[in-house]
DNA sequence: ACAATATAAGTGACCGCTTAGATTTGGTTC
DNA sequence: GAACCAAATCTAAGCGGTCACTTATATTGT
């Protein structure tokens, strides 16, 4: 009976939308504790009491920005894994969507690696679990590379921390204007992987 | 005739370093916007105006962290990499020598290289030339081992980048607690940056 | 005496967040 | 189809608290 999604309702969430969206900027470019609600209200084009129509707190804000981007992270490398394709091939398409994911969307990936500091401990280890089921993944398809004698290290969890710092990096200092292509770079970075896990030839 | 270095003087040195001390300990945990001068003055043992009996303001202390920072990097690599030894050698030295440090000066690492965006426009500049300075350093010693045929790398600039990004994200996930030495750390990625610049065997 | 070091006590500005109420909207009633 | 209701959206105003920083004064060691 009810149902609802009336335009009123969609006005709504539109506006939740842009607040998000506005937080992720904010955050990315001042930090959760350089930006204020005012700000991030202003930047969505609403007042700042409409923050808290939408979201409980400014916390509740980067905990929503944190979840949705690990969960698309890990399930974009998990999907890149889960294939019968070579360990050398999955380690590269792993490396490749997550670098992917660094470099397009580098705003996002600033704040969810750079931020969580500002995390209630709670929501802290909630995403802490997000980010160790990232690396299990990655460090899981290193491990039966090494198992199965395609690949040589003398450390692969390590070797595979190695590969996500890569990433993780990427967002740091990646710039839209740069003269590298988030593909042209993912390309060059899944080459590096192969180096790293010591492929055999 | 004048000279100084009374006992009073030198304990207004020590305080100076104490509040420097404890601005990287807050900035480190707690961010630059989410440290308050309080903060740094109580870690100090003084008053909160005490501050600014010996820095300008907040972001000053900042861009005195900074710049001591990165002129400790620039120097060390500089020298890791001035030798005569073969290129291989060059690179395995930068790289240690740069990870021993964002491992064993971690809290400060963090800081340097996660902080700069609470800078002036004009501290950022400055601090960006030193970074300029490192990235050459390690870049160079690169491109000199592919014209001489030791390295093998389609990009080397772009190794370069992502050999320092090796160290710098280190300090973001490195923990004086866990089980790897910051030279156990070193070592592992010197024998990685090998693989990535290509050494030929 | 004096110069450097340190503090007590503020300053106005801005912070995250709340409250009370206005406005918008679609559905229900006659 | 006009009158009304209920629910959602949104804001004006402002709350207590904390912020970076200043000023005026006291303390210290030579």
């Amino acid at each position: 009976m009810n149902e609802l999604r009336t335009s009123t309702q969609a006005r709504g969430d539109r506006s939740r939308a842009r607040l998000l969206d506005a937080a992720v900027q904010a955050f990315s470019a001042k930090g959760f504790h350089g930006t204020s609600t005012r700000d991030i209200a202003t930047a969505a084009g609403l007042s700042p009491a409409a923050v808290y129509v939408h979201h409980r707190s400014k916390e509740e804000l980067l905990h929503a920005i944190a979840v949705r981007g690990h969960e698309v992270i890990l399930e974009a490398v998990t999907e890149a894994t889960c294939t019968d394709a070579t360990p050398a091939e999955r380690v590269a398409a792993a490396v490749r969507t997550y670098v992917l994911f660094h470099a397009r969307s580098h705003t996002t990936a600033r704040v969810i690696n750079y931020e969580l500091a500002a995390l209630t401990e709670e929501h802290f280890r909630e995403i802490a679990g997000l980010r160790r089921a990232i690396d299990t993944v990655m460090r899981e398809v290193v491990e039966e590379g090494v198992r199965s004698g395609d690949f040589d290290t003398p450390d692969p969890a390590k070797a595979a921390t190695a590969l996500l710092s890569l990433g993780i990096d990427l967002a740091r200092w990646y710039r839209d204007d740069g003269s590298w292509t988030p593909d042209a770079l993912a390309d060059f970075y899944a080459d590096l992987a192969l180096r790293v896990v010591g492929v055999r030839p």
